[in-house]
RNA sequence: GGUCGGUUGGCCGAGUGGUUAGGCACAGCUCUGCAAAAGCUGCUACAGCGGUUCGAAUCCGCUAUCGACCUCCA
């Protein structure tokens, strides 16, 4: 099964063929939200792209070791240098609150949607405030390492001598360190600590209000927010590991400097594969919690929106997002939030159909077998090539309308074999359940299964109607359930309903 | 201004030298008490211009246009 699992490394910039460090074994490691306000659905797709790799990789057979943090203290707004403030720290001196309890608080909600969207945890979920000693560490080695200077009690990494030393700084997002020179030259005399432009802070200084801070033997300060990535993959990972993610907008400065840290600490590259996910987009921009352009997960799961005429339930999101590969942008409209819901429930209701067929036995291996069983393996090389979701769901489709022509009798079961059937059901199961994380939408919101009797209740007594041919009775509880969103589907062996 | 990446049919979105992407929408037919669902059929696109090639959506160049990054962002 491991077989030729390709993937696309950011690095290089090329398809590469996965080759772990160690046989067997996968270490990931997923930069994670700052939790200093709600996610918004930008953040959701990123991580629920890695949740499909993660996902995938643990299907294939490999033991995952999946990391992803929480950043929780670093993470400034503007220039370490100029009237720059920590965002979770600034969170906390606006509300009047424990910078704790504005972490806590985002975190929870953070973890709550990544529930809904049915997400699996990371094995570990480590916090830039639990590392502090060790982040401690790495400043100093990288000081002693002669790659960092201390300026006024904050430290900084010497990106020139970084360049000198390894001939590149900048290799991940393809800058050069010259012209970084030269873009920040008009800035230069706001940044009299640093000795290049490029530097950044390892341990910035705390100014007296700085609500966040630790005894360090600079200063009493806090971390850079790129060094915590650094010091907990290296921890949790080893010096070396195997894919490192995160969303294209952290390629540079974030990824970029993380490179140079490790490199600074340990003298070589963090890991072997850099993968990035690319940016959902609203109205053809990025969706940003800092600007305005942005939809809340909540806001899509009510449809209270502007942007959107109806409510989408998390699993129709999660679709759309496989719908497109997760390397390419992806723009979020209403139109295909609507397109994408039909599709799911095509894909689900076959699912349905699928798990309820029995093979009645004696059939052969004839080109519908064929036709089935290579779809199976498209769909598996679909997945093993770059993890192309969207192809491998092509592949699934494809199996979809053989399914219902087997349920309509368009295709006969005396045209593929029993095993053939079972090899179906259970790719179907894989894929859905397992690789893609799908499930089935609860439509029963009492939760207690109230709904789903009341409803077996009305069809059947509508069946009862039909039987007697009473279509004015059948027609009219038919048109009263359409009138509260609910479609009635009349098969040949039984009545099914959905909502929405 | 610099760097990088897009531009695919009515919409979303795969695809990188010759072969059907797929979903949604639309039209016709089959099935059905009617409708829905399902099946079949049709709609067959690749920003523009030029070049390479027997052959280009796919490679090269130019133009237009959109976006991302360069400052915090998944």
């Amino acid at each position: 099964m491991k077989n030729g699992l390709q993937l696309f490394n950011s690095y290089t910039g090329k398809k590469e063929v996965f080759t772990p460090i160690h046989e067997g074994q996968v270490g990931i490691y997923v930069c994670g939200p700052t939790v200093y306000s709600d996610v918004h659905l930008g953040n959701c797709r990123t991580f629920v792209s890695f949740d499909v790799i993660f996902r995938y990789l643990q299907y294939l057979g490999y033991k995952v070791r999946y990391v992803r943090n929480i950043t929780d203290v670093g993470h400034l707004e503007g220039d370490a240098d100029s009237n720059a403030e920590d965002k979770i720290s600034k969170k906390a001196r606006l509300e009047q609150l424990e910078p704790m309890q504005i972490v806590q608080h985002y975190m929870n909600g953070f973890h709550d949607m990544m529930r809904v969207f049915n997400t699996l945890p990371p094995h570990i979920e480590p916090r830039a405030t639990g590392h502090i000693v060790e982040q401690i560490e790495m400043v100093q080695a990288i000081l002693d390492n002669g790659l960092a200077y201390e300026a006024n009690g904050s430290v900084y990494f010497d990106t020139l001598k970084f360049a000198e030393q390894h001939g590149v700084y900048g290799a991940l997002s393809g800058r050069k360190i010259e012209d970084l020179i030269a873009e920040s030259r008009d800035n230069l005399k706001n940044q009299d600590e640093k000795r290049h432009p490029s530097d950044f802070a390892i341990w910035i200084k705390a100014a007296p209000e700085h609500l966040m801070r630790w005894t360090a033997p600079w200063s009493v300060g806090f971390p850079g927010w790129h060094l915590e990535c650094s010091v907990m993959s290296t921890k949790y990972l080893g010096e070396k590991f195997d894919i490192h993610g995160g969303g294209n907008d952290l390629k540079f400065p974030h990824h970029e400097n993380e490179i140079a840290q490790n490199y600074g600490a340990c003298g070589h590259a963090p890991c072997n594969y850099w993968l990035h996910a690319n940016m959902l987009l609203l109205n053809g921009k990025k969706m940003a919690k800092s600007d305005g352009n942005s939809i809340m997960p909540g806001e899509l799961f009510t449809g209270q929106s502007p942007h959107l005429t109806k409510a989408y339930s998390p699993m129709v999101v999660r679709f759309f997002m496989l719908q497109s590969h997760y390397s390419s942008t992806l723009d979020l409209t209403d139109d295909a939030l609507q397109a994408g819901e039909k599709g799911y429930r095509r894909l689900m209701e076959a699912q349905k159909l699928l798990q309820a067929m029995a093979h009645p036995g004696g059939g052969s291996a004839g080109t519908l077998d064929k036709e089935i069983n290579a779809a199976i393996e498209q769909a598996f090389a679909d997945m093993s090539d770059d993890f192309n979701t969207p192809k491998a769901l092509a592949s699934l489709f494809e199996l979809v309308t053989k399914v219902n022509s087997l349920k309509g009798g368009q295709l006969s079961f005396n045209d593929l074999t029993d095993a053939t059937l079972d090899r179906l059901k259970q790719t179907f199961n894989d894929f859905i359940f397992t690789i893609f994380g799908l499930q089935e939408e609860n439509f029963d919101s009492s939760g207690d299964g109230v709904v789903d009797g009341l409803m077996q209740l009305i069809l059947d007594m509508r069946q009862t109607a039909r039987t007697n041919k009473d279509w004015g009775t059948s027609d009219k509880i038919r048109d009263a359930l359409k009138e509260l969103d609910i479609v009635v589907k009349d098969g040949k062996d039984g009545v099914t309903w959905t909502k929405g």
